[in-house]
DNA sequence: CGTAAATGATAGTAATACTATTATATTTGC
DNA sequence: GCAAATATAATAGTATTACTATCATTTACG
């Protein structure tokens, strides 16, 4: 992923992080901090202490901290794309694609990539814990006339289109996919923090599985 | 209703808003204000100048806003779980208590009961929009402890009962169920703000047709 | 009617979410 | 290699938020 670097739309962020260290460094370490204090109790204050600059300096890339968070979610699900991308080249059954999909955007992520200032593992549970708050606002329509959803958008257009390939008279291929997605992060979170709303087999993982299951049964006539 | 109260945790308030005119009032323009400017924008002040009263003595009910919120969440889900008594006594067959349970958690609330100061209409848009904010925080583990929860768990616990009954061999009840409860509130949200992320079929309300057909798929044999 | 409890009025603090100004680096173009 | 432009740091300041404290006043009730 060396020569490929994942585009942000522009009405984020003020000055693009990924054009300056001090840029990548607000990336970086806010995907530790918020990880690691949780939205709430983030401020630019702190961050500012944890990379060594200034409140003013950060403000040149971000508005906000919601702004900060919107790129942080859009980054996310344009690297999941492209991931998906990759998952399903070639692959000739759409079946098989489905199944490839649903695998990526349930299963837990590991493993970080190889852009050195992105923890994909942190950014996740990032994504898991506080996602919620980057749509669920009052100005959730003004952020979305400016695109700051279309990657995630996009995303669910995609496996939606898979699912129209298997059975062309499925009504509810956008839900099914939004249920899925937005549902094996709260299986997660719960599993982690409310067990008693899900349940967890050992010996597999068990949101993959469910999920599995829920969109062929649902979609097979 | 009127011989009926719904019981909270003690451990959420200061002082039972129940227990006094000012405590409805605090309950009931609360839920007024933030339907209206959202709970980020909501503040102690602002709800003060609404029900000409003064911080201070909201702070003698409720710690903070969160506490508040809490609150309203444990308020629905008990008045859900109370209304899903009714819907499925004195019916025998399971499948029959399933769909009715299905609808009552995925539908529309459209008519508000006769608690003079809980407008539940609204307390179900603030439902939709603001409860992730409820258990999404850091103080997850605490406020779990305390019981914050429990009503939620319990509605989740019924309805995971009665498709036991139905199918003692499915593996994840638990896990069906609070995938349909959260997955409904945000389609409703998404249908609202981001419908591409959904599918409004007119004629019908599709939420309750997706999770139905979803449900007695993925359970069946 | 008197006491206790609840509420109101007012004030104050620390932190947050910014904005503004100026000084100092650093980069870039010529 | 230097000047100009740009980026960052340092510092300060404001309005609002999220509380806490104190004391006076009203209301409840036994």
């Amino acid at each position: 992923m060396e020569n490929i670097s994942i585009n942000i739309n522009q009405h984020i962020y003020l000055k693009d992080p990924e054009s300056s260290a001090l840029g990548k460094k607000i990336l970086s370490e806010s995907i530790n901090l918020i990880d690691e204090i949780g939205l709430d109790e983030f401020t630019f204050r702190k961050l500012a202490v944890a990379i060594g600059s200034t409140e003013a300096s950060i403000y040149r890339y971000f508005e906000n901290k919601h702004k900060l968070l919107l790129y942080l979610t859009s980054w996310y699900w344009a690297w999941i794309e492209y991931k998906l991308m990759f998952a399903v080249t070639n692959i000739d059954c759409p079946r098989e694609r489905l199944l490839r999909c649903i695998k990526l955007v349930t299963e837990k992520i590991q493993q970080d990539g190889n852009i050195p200032h992105i923890n994909e593992i942190k950014l996740s549970n990032i994504l898991i814990s506080e996602s919620a708050k980057a749509y669920m606002t009052k100005s959730v329509g003004n952020e979305n006339k400016i695109g700051a959803f279309s990657g995630y958008k996009q995303l669910v257009q995609r496996i939606s289109d898979i699912i129209m390939e298997i059975n062309p008279n499925y009504k509810y291929p956008h839900m099914l996919v939004s249920t899925i997605i937005e549902g094996s992060h709260h299986q997660r979170y719960f599993a982690e923090h409310l067990p008693r709303l899900t349940d967890i087999v050992s010996g597999e993982d068990s949101i993959i599985c469910f999920y599995n299951q829920l969109v062929f049964k649902a979609i097979d006539e």
